[in-house]
DNA sequence: CTGAAAGCGCTTACAG
DNA sequence: CTGAAAGCGCTTACAG
């Protein structure tokens, strides 16, 4: 075995390196790396000159250590990973703010956290100084990782209402509750009179708020027209097979999200039940899963690119030292043929 | 608007101030940090109190410019994004190497390079000290990010064999050409006798060794029984429905991922054909998608845990300095019902 | 337009 | 076991 260092330590050249082959002092180099002002053309072509000879790339960590900047920005799930790869919603999301970042030059960094000692390492990791804010998509009330980030004072927004937090949270949201009141209202003006719903996790903006919806129009009566699912698909479909027991009479169901709605509609179908004759079904993202059921899901549309435009929008001001604030999306009912 | 600053840039405490609340130097606060070699017991104690009280987290930047190290690596997928959240294969892997750094404390970043805009800001991302190294998944032939990770010198490993590499890339492979030979083999021992094939592309290695082992036994005639797909499900169904045109009497049908045996099972029931009593068909990879189909997909097993271990233990030791060195690892028949 | 110098927040030999 | 000091590779006022 031979000694040898690890190549790149052995080879990376520094600023000075490339101050010395142009001729120049690393003061000028860095101008010339930050956009050249205060440059004369000759310094200039020395310095770009000397870079492509030497191969001279910026060591972020000492830009970092001095502008306290790192370029980089944090998306954040804190959900088993399967859900992400499941749910299309979070590739959506995740589209939008890689492309829109990827316009101010940022990179964007998905980091998973499953477990509850991910999300120790992470809120560590984000905290060290490694990204400069993060995204926050998926979230339950009273998540650790929300307290942590608060504490440390690391920028960042979130996806969706933050339950009980709304006044001290940058967030973006869709209407959750007028897109469920929409559906709900679009059911009963097709005649349907037994109208369940399957809604997600309670300690989520997206399954109290399209709940609240509902009753708004429903009212609170019939407990056994409920239930709950996780957003999985495997959820939806246990809870319209629950439904189904419950209350046999249903003639409609809204679903509060597409993946579940497709589970919904697999359990309908098998237990004999016409989509949209006997149960008209009608979910809630429409996310590309909402075309590939059969029938195709009458649902309601969240703006998806505005979503992860406004996320990056108000995560760049926060960053830049703007006050918290918080967005409302409007959300359109979409008909197609499961209602 | 309050002349403020980033709220990050007020608070946060340095090292100097764990110091001074201890009541030591800033190298004993470092040794704690480090491990808490050579410190005394009260001096230790002192400076946890003084940590904790301070909310202190080490600044990244800081450590990795005398370092050198970051403490993070990067999961570099360059596919379209969809990819990454169709193929079960990427989650798999990603999910194995997530454990794994997680055990030596070290953050997984992953990266969608998906046009040839986001490999270069990845490139400069990834070499500018971002990171340790990187985990390349998918990997087609000619690849610019593999001739720019060398160039730079970062430490990288590729899953697949680099085609046209193999002597300059440390990579980790599952036994393509073997797996093919064994389920083209089986397709024969059932009585097969039109073998079909739907390849992947074939500038990569899952592409052109499982073509060369289905070669191995099926011979190389029959350019109709040949027809090559890109992974996706929706190019596994129209590579079938060509097969089915230019060799109607095929009678199995070995697809070389499970993702488009998927697509190929539902072209083939829409055409009329039986799986497996008309058409029998075999898949590779043995992912989720293996037993969600109806039938339940007769398969190749990649060992995906094994895997990810390999990619991260080899990364790590190239990180240390090691040489370059490739591992294949070994594939095995799993027969369900497809065949 | 340009250079010399201070400083970002750490780690790590080196003395003691 | 502990502190003082050098140095990691940059940026940015400050003079000129």
């Amino acid at each position: 075995m031979t000694v040898t260092e690890p190549s790149r330590l052995r080879s990376r050249p520094t600023m000075d390196d490339v101050a010395a082959v142009a001729g120049v002092s690393r003061g000028t180099v860095s101008r010339v790396l930050n956009g050249g002002h205060n440059v004369s053309r000759q310094a200039l072509a020395a310095v770009e000159r000397a870079i492509s000879k030497t191969g001279y790339v910026v060591n972020q960590h000492a830009r970092s250590l001095v502008t306290q900047r790192s370029g980089s920005v944090a998306f954040i799930l804190s959900e088993p990973q399967d859900r992400l790869f499941e749910d299309p919603n979070f590739n959506n999301l995740l589209r939008g703010c890689t492309q829109v970042l990827a316009g101010h030059d940022i990179t964007l960094l998905l980091t998973v956290a499953a477990t509850g000692e991910d999300r120790q390492r992470i809120g560590r990791w984000v905290t060290a100084g490694h990204v400069d804010g993060a995204l926050l998509v998926s979230n339950h009330q009273g998540s650790p990782l929300i307290a942590e980030l608060k504490e440390r004072g690391l920028p960042f927004v979130v996806c969706g209402r933050p339950l009980g937090q709304e006044r001290d949270v940058t967030y973006v949201a869709s209407d959750d509750r007028d897109g469920a009141r929409q559906m709900t209202e679009y059911l009963r003006s097709t005649g349907r009179r037994r109208i369940a719903i399957i809604t997600g996790p309670l300690d989520t903006p997206g399954g109290v708020d399209r709940l609240a919806g509902y009753r708004d129009i429903a009212g609170h009566g019939d407990p056994e027209l409920i239930a709950t699912g996780d957003y999985t698909r495997a959820s939806g479909e246990a809870a319209m097979a629950r439904l189904l027991t419950q209350a046999p009479d249903l003639d409609a169901v809204f679903v509060c999200s597409d993946l579940m709605a497709a589970g919904a509609i697999t359990t309908l179908q098998r237990a004999g039940r016409r989509v949209p004759e006997d149960v008209a079904v009608g979910g809630f993202d429409d996310n590309n899963i909402a075309t590939t059921t059969k029938p195709m899901l009458t649902t309601i549309r969240q703006p998806w690119a505005r979503q992860s435009a406004e996320m990056v929008r108000l995560l760049l001001a926060h960053i830049d030292g703007a006050e918290h604030s918080a967005v409302i999306l409007p959300t359109d009912l979409v008909v197609r043929d499961s209602a």
